[in-house]
DNA sequence: TTGTACGCGTTATCAT
DNA sequence: ATGATAACGCGTACAA
């Protein structure tokens, strides 16, 4: 069939459901009916208008549907670091089950200054939600967003405001029990890598392993300051080790844990049989071959899991009361400890 | 009268230019002109706008806006497979260059098979342009961007239609230079780990190699095929380190050769002096110290640079002809050779 | 410089 | 079941 070139030869312009009703011989109605679930309209018709669709190519347009009265199926990802194999994994798991959901993730490096910015216009579309991954964001920002009525989901450092979700770890429980084993192990002399000062996740999991270490009547050896990476690990590590005669060592995180195990091997220190070594997160790297790092899980799947569900229940009901799920890391024991 | 809306009770509404107007006492397409560069409008007046819309916490609707005729602002990102490293770095570099150039992304995984269906459903979004980074896109997906007059830049692997613009890596240079490298350190029996059968990458990273090989005279010992990721480097580098007696083992990317470096250790084979090893793409782990793998830099700044530049081009000038980058590989020498 | 009026493409309401 | 019509919120040509 000859179709209808476009009246404007300047630029393919979209297929409108205008087109597509002249086309089919029926009313715009009948078109934005078909395309609806459960709209009253004859099955024939319904069925002609699908296919001169088809061969138009038409879709309803997302921003018209949006900004008539509906949702915008748009969902904002607020990411701290997207140079963090974790929060990377976390981000990838999230965008697939946002995209069975028919919701678009919008991505937003928390990274650099223009953060802040970033959000900011990114607010200016009419977002289902928004979930924050890690990072900080300011204050009023939070607000702005719970007064536009944008629920709001984070994950990693909870954000205590009204009408905001969390999705938690329970950091000091797992470098808590990993400090337990390694006492049991007959360790004593512990040291720790923590990441920058305003992580709320290192200085939790700081403080899980400093009450078992209060507990068994012991204290702290040594202690330093990483940004997180396998380098800072490394580096950092070498450091400490080269002045402090450590049979257990604890980092914040996976990427420190496995640079510190790099370390350690390359100055001869036999990890297990000198030093225990446990990191906290499990990344994909904890389990390579080379490291088999022993480590704290910090459930993936789960903690996406439960985001989508805060995320569902308070489209389902966005006056439902702000709601915290506390996700428990589990001991991998691997080769490290 | 009292018509019950069941869904959303007191859903506090967004904050319009109506609403700014009303409360700035001025009208509405004032507000409009305060929000828009290069307007006229009194700057007492514009100023006062922008007050009262602070206070009301007012930001132009961008749904409104994309439809009223300009752009969406939106730009699609179908990624190939969001576990690998280098994939995860590329989109990185590429959602913070947009970020800074106010596109907003959306992500779509092209790992499962809803992935189609997922490009489909976006482009219900009148998109500024979709970026195709790996992963294959069927050919009447392909042909309906363009219909829509969608700009599609793609990088890895070359997509051939007409007003398509690429990003493309020179691999097969690569691998050549690679080999011939390892060739005039006296490597003689060469092997290599390619990725899967479909990957343009792996297929031109083989092609380079054995044209080096056929320059010297010689062919390839054994080849064995993974599927780009550590654990099947190991596991297939295993295998064939086991049954043959090779002195220099190419892999087609970097993570299989990272694998590949570990299973060589274990199983006592010195690396360099008894085999030379060299991955490609250089990922951030290649450098990192109990690696220290010789590769092929495939550089994500200068393809992610590239790829913004021909996104622009292309926004200024539609009509303009589809333009493929090339990019050139170099070798980075470090302690696998 | 400013206000009025129209169009963007869709869905929902209301009569038929 | 179906067609006309009213929002949705914005930018802007046009008139003043």
């Amino acid at each position: 069939m000859a179709s209808q070139i476009p009246d404007s030869p300047d630029r393919p312009r979209r297929v409108t459901a205008q087109m597509v009703a002249q086309a089919a011989g029926v009313s715009r109605s009948a078109v934005s009916r078909a395309f609806t679930e459960g709209a009253y309209l004859d099955q024939a018709k319904r069925d002609r208008i699908h296919q001169v669709a088809a061969e138009l190519g038409y879709r309803p347009n997302a921003l018209a549907a949006g900004l008539q009265g509906g949702r915008s199926h748009l969902v904002a990802i607020f990411v701290g670091n997207m140079r963090s194999p974790y929060d990377t994994a976390f981000v990838s798991q999230l965008v697939k089950e946002l995209n069975q959901l028919n919701k678009w993730p919008i991505l937003i490096d928390g990274g650099g200054d223009r953060s802040g910015a970033g959000i900011e216009e990114v607010l200016r579309y009419p977002l289902d939600a928004l979930i924050v991954r890690g990072g900080s964001m300011s204050e009023d920002l939070v607000a702005r967003c719970t007064k536009f009525g944008i629920p709001m989901i984070c994950s990693g450092r909870p954000v205590t405001a009204p009408g905001v979700d969390n999705v938690c770890c329970r950091n000091a429980l797992g470098t808590l029990q990993a400090t337990e084993l390694l006492l049991a192990k007959g360790r004593r002399r512990f040291g720790f890598i923590s990441g920058p000062g305003s992580f709320y996740s290192s200085a939790q999991r700081r403080e899980g392993m400093l009450r078992a270490l209060q507990a068994a009547g012991l204290s702290l050896v040594a202690e330093a300051q990483g940004d997180y990476s396998v380098d800072a690990g490394h580096e950092t590590a070498r450091d400490l080790l080269a002045t402090q005669n450590l049979d257990a060592l604890i980092c914040a995180n996976d990427a420190m844990a496995i640079g510190a195990l790099s370390a350690a091997r390359e100055m001869g220190i036999a990890v297990p049989d000198q030093m225990s070594l446990v990191g906290f997160d499990d990344i994909a790297m904890a389990k390579w071959p080379m490291f088999r790092l022993t480590t704290l899980r910090n459930p993936i799947d789960l903690s996406v899991t439960r985001t989508i569900a805060l995320l569902e229940r308070r489209l389902a009901n966005p006056e439902a009361p702000a709601k915290i799920e506390l996700v428990d890391p589990h001991l991998v024991l691997r080769d490290t400890h």
